[in-house]
RNA sequence: GCAGGGGUUCCCGAGUGGCCAAAGGGAUCAGACUGUAAAUCUGACGCGAAAGCUUCGGUGGUUCGAAUCCACCCCCCUGCACCA
């Protein structure tokens, strides 16, 4: 018999993870009462999740750990469809095809977290095209959408903008989305007791529809859970960065440089992403904090952070992987690396591209470093040549330089006959290799 | 379909014949200071090493000269009409 961890929601609570949820005080009760099936979704808007999708992705994990039984949906369906929740701008349709592909990259991805092995509450992945894909249009209209009233709907929150704002607007596609998030609810309490869904707090809206739906088609008690959306302190986007968003696919963003993203996380958005991104206990990060503040100069949390997310997304290789990386181009020298310090910098995910010594004379260095994507434009590269920010295995390299590529990569300056380490600005590394 | 409003560089948003590669803000990049933080200051921010080249929904036109004027077209929004 499953065991049921009584602290869950104090933890969650204690946490910062409860945004709203339904059904006033009785969660706490409800969770702490038996083993519960709940579940989140996630819908194939890319070929890969990414960061944004960890604390519900956590969240389910958390309530396994607590004893409860965690579905994870993927929106093949949904997907198809595209959710309007708090969106500016009516999206873009994908191909069936293109979908079918990504709802099986998430499938992938999302199973690697939850454990589908463990007696009575193991996880379950669905898919909500199993039980919308044949649904005809007459079935949907009498039996869901019968239930729904356009004037609750044009109420919610989440797609209010859309329908006020001048220059905005809202297809008819897009407003049923919510019909089908909710029917996908009531579908999982029918197929299995599934009785709570979690979600970020953009999906309050849908959640509470899915709730009344299951009420009214089957009369479920079923309940609701938002988790708040991770902001960052300055105000910008979390989980972007120059290069990009962040993904949890180590072959979209490398260990090293999901590593890195963490490392870089400010003092004043760390604790916070302790308690949302780890499973340490909280006293542990209350003791961090402590000693972080006790303490002069760099704190300690970025890098617990960085070790626990990256170890928990792409295990201890990938985190030892990137932590070589770190090592060898922030702390050490590269003369220390040895030949095959250096191979296995390049296979551990240090970006790298390939040289040929008798092209190098036929462009200038920016646009060989704009080609390798280190830098967006070669004013960019201009710009950190004029500051003497670009150096080539740790020499400097000269705005003078620039239209002689050949004479920064001379053979004598090469690691290893082969290997140039190129740096540009503080924290971009490149690794090129002479054929 | 009719009427009105609108489409500007990543985003928001100025600009309504030359002084516009296009104000301002945000985001981003680089430098100084630092802790591979934050804040602050400095520089960059269509492309190009440069000469120079290409932009303001699209296509044509007027003009010495157009993001700005004209014509047609496409798309978005609001209202009305059509439909019922």
């Amino acid at each position: 018999m499953t065991t049921i961890d009584a602290s869950l929601f104090e933890d969650l609570q204690a946490r910062g993870l409860i945004a709203q949820t339904t059904g006033g005080d009785v969660m706490a009760d409800y969770l702490a009462a038996g083993s519960r099936t709940l579940y989140s979704g996630f819908d194939p808007t890319a070929d890969s999740l990414h960061i944004g999708h960890l604390v519900p992705l956590l969240a389910l994990k958390r309530f396994q750990r607590a004893g409860h039984k965690p579905i994870a949906l993927v929106g093949g369906a949904t997907g198809l469809v595209g959710d309007p929740s708090f969106k500016a701008a009516e999206r873009k349709l994908n191909t069936p095809d293109i979908v079918a592909g990504w709802t099986d990259k998430l499938k992938a991805q999302v199973s690697r977290f939850i454990d589908f092995d463990c007696g009575a509450n193991s996880a379950e992945v669905v898919n909500n095209l199993d039980w919308m894909g044949q649904m005809d249009v007459l079935t949907f209209l009498r039996d869901v959408g019968k239930h729904f009233s356009v004037n609750n709907m044009i109420n919610k929150e989440s797609v209010k903008q859309r329908i006020d704002r001048e220059g905005a607007g809202i297809s008819f596609t897009e407003f049923t989305y919510m019909l089908l998030q909710s029917y996908d609810f009531a579908e999982l309490y029918q197929r299995y007791n599934c009785t709570l869904q979690i979600g970020g707090s953009d999906q309050w809206g849908n959640i509470t529809g899915g709730i009344d739906l299951a009420r009214r088609m089957y009369g479920g008690e079923t309940y609701g859970l938002t988790l708040p959306l991770v902001t960052k302190a300055d105000g910008t986007k979390f989980g972007k960065t120059e290069s990009g968003t962040i993904w949890l696919d180590p072959a979209k963003t490398s260990p090293y440089a999901f590593y890195q993203f963490w490392l870089g996380a400010a003092d004043a958005d760390v604790y916070k992403f302790l308690r949302y991104f780890t499973f340490l206990p909280l006293e542990q990060i209350a003791a961090i904090e402590a000693s972080d503040r006790e303490t002069q100069g760099r704190p300690q949390a970025q890098s617990v952070l960085a070790r626990e997310v990256t170890a928990l997304i792409h295990g201890d290789e990938g985190l030892a992987a990137a932590e070589r990386i770190t090592e060898a181009l922030f702390s050490g020298s590269l003369e220390s690396l040895g030949e095959s310090d250096l191979e296995q910098l390049k296979l551990d995910g240090l970006p790298s591209s390939e040289l040929v010594r008798g092209e190098l004379a036929s462009r200038p260095l920016t646009q060989w470093l704009v080609d390798a994507g280190m830098a967006g434009s070669g004013k960019q590269v201009k710009d950190a040549l004029a500051r003497a920010a670009v150096a080539i295995n740790g020499v400097a390299v000269d705005a003078d330089d620039n239209t002689n590529a050949e004479a920064c990569f001379v053979s004598e300056r090469a690691l290893f006959g082969r290997f140039y380490v190129v740096k540009l600005g503080k924290k971009k590394y490149h690794l090129f290799e002479i054929k």
